[in-house]
DNA sequence: CGGTTAGTACTAGTTTTTTAGTATGAGACC
DNA sequence: GGTCTCATACTAAAAAACTAGTACTAACCG
């Protein structure tokens, strides 16, 4: 049997950003954002589809409604960086058989990281 | 319409691993180390599936079939190194809007990695 | 108040991804 | 030569991921 997705799947992960970008947001906040969004590429999308999401994100517990005058405000249960975290490690696991280094040399070769950059970073960890 | 993704899936990752792990391998090659590692995980596969998933990979031009006496032998068509590039760039770009600083942080933070990792690291980059 | 608008609940379809069965053939084995 | 093993081709189906329609309700508007 094929597993599920332990982390966000994509979807999942733009509407995440939104909230947590927007602190709260309602069904027609994100699918409005998300129509603007998709425009650009000759996409789009149905405000039933933006709230079948967000009630999956809620039952998997990354989001939180309340009820509100008129639509339910959803709100992230975790934070960004919590969750982020979590895929950036399932990406390391997954991809680099979980030692974070090679991905690294990646990000330097290829991102455009100055030596400078890695110094600033190197400096964060050094106070540690 | 759900779009397809534009780079390696879950499986078809693991395969292209063991593939150019091996530099060249056969389906039932692919199979047996497969087989093994799900032991451990109380799951399993079946021949046929491994074979269909590096049809796939061939039809998607990362593995290159040549005749062999008795079974195909599959070789990479790409090297690791671009592709899995390539799914680096795709990460960032989706989890962190294309700017590789936040995953660098996320690493340091969270990875051990430790002040002389990222020196190491940085001399490579001075040298360029 | 009657119609329009905006929301939710419920249901269901499509595509991708992953999985695997069945038929068939070539060569090894006896 | 007959059978057994191992390979491929073809087919298809299940699960996940994504998408959206329809029915119904509340509230807003004239």
């Amino acid at each position: 049997m094929r597993p599920r997705s332990s982390t966000l799947t994509e979807q999942e992960l733009e509407i995440m950003k939104i909230v947590w970008d927007h602190e709260a947001a309602t069904v027609r906040d994100v699918y409005e954002i998300l129509l603007e969004r998709r425009k650009l590429e000759s996409r789009t999308v149905a405000y039933t589809t933006v709230m079948t999401m967000m009630k999956i994100l809620e039952q998997k517990e990354y989001l939180r409604k309340d009820e509100s005058d008129r639509a339910f405000v959803y709100r992230p249960a975790q934070p960004k960086g919590t969750v982020i975290g979590a895929m950036v490690r399932e990406f390391v696991n997954r991809v680099f058989n979980g030692s974070a280094e090679p991905l690294l040399v990646h990000l330097v070769e290829e991102h455009n990281l100055s030596k400078e950059d890695l110094e600033e970073i190197a400096k964060i960890r050094g106070r540690q």
